[in-house]
DNA sequence: TCATTTCTGTAGTAGTCGCTAAATAATGAT
DNA sequence: ATCATTATTTAGCGACTACTACAGAAATGA
């Protein structure tokens, strides 16, 4: 992907993944918004110009920060296996994610850049489209399991994908709000009693 | 509540009732980082020193406008008859209010600064303890319910209110990024095969 | 009419925002 | 050593932030 230059000229000071990583936390945490240039400073022990060396600008950092997010702590479903299975550990998977000790609580996509000022909602456009492609991705499992006659015929698979991704999304607020582990694991297993039968 | 002073001086030029909605709705779209003093000029047609001089500050303006959304946007579990209804009402309703037309989209009180720069995280506090109470008054109606034997002995009543709540706040998300009424209502009746049975 | 009270608009405050020009430092190439 | 290139630091940019001092306007009671 990324070619590396031929090292001319005075080298970086610092590890740029350990910087991103450091970044990622700080939108992770207190959005695009509430975090200020100076927030950045003091998370990464840089000044603002090796930042806007490396990467560009604050939109342009969080965008990256938002894609390391998605591969390095994002959940995925399992395309093979009964779909029930698939969605039950998806839902076990976001409650322990979003609980994790040592990270910021909560899902950095779910809760992204809900109320934006009209100036920022370019920023808004990716998380909004993760949503909507985690819903899709739901939605085609499910669909693809009521074909396969894991789910009866007429499921609607439509909502019932609507209906889990907003469970993760519920669970991140919860889990901003303090919710535990345990509490999020007994609100995954209450809605998988939602599984047609 | 609100005692009407002796009307001497020259009186307010606008209607403040008809004010703290048009904050309200600022707010409640835009958030409250991402709603600035000019932005409720604008909203207003007011200009700052009389927003101050009948408010405060942002801050009381905005804890002013959440509780004006509470009390006139708010839903509320019905507290007679079976709880089942109760919460399927609660979710219909709230899959109504949450793609109002002429209205922001989805829910104030989920989606209100859930991230937020340290320094303003006492507004944070009352929408996260209104959540709080949504989240026991689910569970107190489901503990009742489990003691009159409308739901079966044993049924984690903690859980299920988690749950729907976060149905709730996933809603919220969902309308915001633009889900239709009439694809809520169908993530509602997904959600109630989850009432225990 | 006059003084008093209260509100509104003008015009600003100090501070923070995202961002960057310019100087300095550190490297490889010659 | 000297040059070219790239990185970091200092210092500060204009624009915006929430907020307000002040003066004038509009109502009141005396």
């Amino acid at each position: 992907m990324e070619m590396r230059k031929p090292s001319r000229g005075r080298p970086r000071s610092f590890d740029e993944d350990a910087v991103l990583d450091a970044v990622m936390r700080a939108f992770w945490e207190h959005g695009y918004e509430g975090t200020s240039v100076a927030t950045l400073e003091a998370a990464t022990g840089l000044k603002a110009p090796s930042l806007y060396g490396a990467f560009g600008s604050k939109e342009v950092l969080y965008r990256t920060a938002l894609e390391r997010y998605a591969s390095e702590h994002g959940t995925v479903l399992r395309p093979d296996g009964p779909a029930r299975e698939a969605i039950s550990e998806f839902l076990y998977e976001a409650a322990d994610r979003f609980s994790e000790s040592g990270l910021p609580p909560g899902c950095m996509v779910s809760t992204a850049a809900l109320a934006l000022g009209t100036a920022q909602r370019a920023v808004a456009t990716r998380p909004a489209r993760m949503r909507s492609e985690t819903l899709a991705g739901i939605e085609q499992r499910l669909r693809t399991a009521v074909t396969e006659g894991e789910l009866p015929a007429g499921t609607d698979a439509g909502a019932l994908a609507r209906l889990f991704g907003a469970v993760i999304q519920g669970m991140s607020v919860q889990a901003i709000d303090g919710a535990t582990r345990q509490e999020l694991r007994g609100l995954a297993t209450a809605a998988m009693a939602a599984w047609p039968r």
